[in-house]
DNA sequence: TCTGGGGTCCTAGGACCC
DNA sequence: TCTGGGGTCCTAGGACCC
């Protein structure tokens, strides 16, 4: 066995799942090490006491029982030394970017799963190494040149790449083949395999099926019949099987959407309506710098009983202005939910998205007298926002004086600025 | 201990058109 | 006046994942 390609099938793949470890955490550490490295830390969504939930949390933190999804104060109680820290998403997409790059010098037929999750089809890259050998390589590296640690799983498909990046962590190499399924999934739960929630679980475990092993040997005909063409999918993972090849354009979104829950719940009108304001202007933003429209606007609202509804509206037009994104939302509140009915969560989503030349094109938008300076408005409010942070503007709706108007937690970096400090090019001009 | 926020995909029903 | 069948778009909600 001295040829590494006789590490390589001969048909069929070699497949790659890198799954950082408590990636937002690790950064962290990494960027500031003599601050946070070793420390029990935590990234939380907010630390108002009814928001306050740990979106993640370092290994020494876990290790004390800090889990995500637990409420900060819980985790206080456990872990009374937790490091909070605000998630900085800019700080992380950088450290996306960077792993992604070191994961595609070994094979371009990489995909992103999430900002900290990659698979990458290594089955043309012998010249790197055996598999086992570009597994350890890239996770040396993303270690040496990033400072974050990384689990990685080896296997013929995405589905085993996925588990086996799973199995070891942090800093896990683990090799999984189909041969070895039987052995290392037919025992555990349904759940545990990748793509089954808990719905699905309990109504297999209603059908007598509570292992792997026994999804394995059910009949498809009978999967079938009662998920529908769930059930083919169902018995072919249960047995390892998984043709999804690794695509390697990352796929534009699909859809943008916030959502926040209120301090408090409210009821008014006039809160709903600056509460949209505010989200409105933050899908906007992400709208624009994505450069989408979107064509279709969709509200969420939860009341306090975690019920929750959507209601959506498809424009004759295409948009990208928070305004119009703003009166949409406000009409679709009034139009499906009965004034004085307490609400706990309120979210817009932008769908329909497409890229903002063809809809351009399709729609003449040039054509408008109206559409350019408002354009210039919004690319001189980006640029002033990327330069000074999210609240260096606040349009008028989102001054006032309710709690409620200010979901947003970024720190401010340098002044203030009121839209009367604004002056469009053309304005100066005149 | 009453449950955050960002997504994707799928389904099913209704509207509408031919 | 009552009526088939196919196709597409839109909407709402569920399930799942990170």
């Amino acid at each position: 066995m001295n040829n590494r390609s006789d590490y390589y099938p001969k048909k069929g793949r070699v497949i790659l799942h890198i799954d950082m470890n408590a990636f937002y955490c690790s950064v962290h550490e990494a960027v500031e090490p003599a601050l946070y490295q070793n420390k029990p830390l935590a990234v939380a969504g907010s630390v108002e006491l009814r928001k306050g939930i740990i979106v993640t949390s370092s290994y020494t933190a876990r290790s004390q029982g800090v889990k995500t999804g637990m409420q900060v104060r819980q985790a206080l109680k456990l872990c009374p030394d937790l490091v909070l820290l605000r998630p900085d998403f800019d700080l992380y997409r950088q450290f996306s970017r960077r792993f992604m790059n070191i994961v595609y010098e070994y094979s371009p037929l990489m995909q992103a799963m999430s900002i900290d999750e990659c698979f990458v089809d290594i089955t043309g890259s012998s010249q790197f190494g055996t598999p086992l050998e570009i597994a350890s390589q890239i996770q040396v590296r993303i270690k040496e040149e990033l400072g974050l640690p990384c689990s990685v799983g080896v296997a013929p498909n995405k589905l085993l790449a996925k588990m086996a990046s799973d199995m070891k962590k942090p800093n896990g190499l683990t090799v999984l083949r189909k041969r070895d399924v039987p052995q290392l999934l037919w025992d555990k739960p349904c759940s545990y395999l990748y793509g089954i929630g808990n719905r699905t679980a309990e109504k297999l475990s209603k059908l007598n099926i509570t292992t792997i092993g026994q999804l394995a040997a059910a009949e498809e005909s009978f999967l079938i019949k009662e998920f529908g063409v769930n059930g083919s999918w169902l018995k072919l993972a249960s047995n390892g099987i998984d043709e999804a090849p690794v695509l390697e354009e990352r796929e534009p979104s699909k859809s943008i959407g916030h959502t926040t829950t209120l301090p408090q719940d409210v009821t008014l009108f006039s809160d709903v309506s600056r509460v949209f304001l505010n989200l409105a202007d933050q899908v906007a933003r992400r709208l624009r710098r994505q450069q989408f429209v979107s064509g279709t606007i969709q509200i969420t609202i939860r009341d306090p009983a975690m019920k929750t509804i959507s209601r959506a509206l498809t424009l004759s037009a295409p948009t990208e202005n928070a305004d119009e994104i703003h009166k949409i939302a406000c009409g679709l509140f009034s139009k499906h939910w009965k004034e004085g009915k307490p609400i706990r969560l309120l979210g817009i989503t932008l769908q329909s998205l497409q890229p903002k030349q063809t809809a351009a094109i399709q729609l003449d938008l040039f054509d408008y007298v109206e559409k350019p300076r408002k354009e210039q408005l919004n690319k001189t409010m980006d640029k002033i926002r990327d330069k000074y942070g999210e609240s260096a503007i606040l349009t008028a709706g989102m001054l006032g004086d309710d709690p409620s108007a200010l979901i947003r937690n970024h720190k401010v970096r340098g002044t203030s600025l009121q839209m009367d400090h604004l002056r469009l090019p053309q304005e100066e001009e005149e």
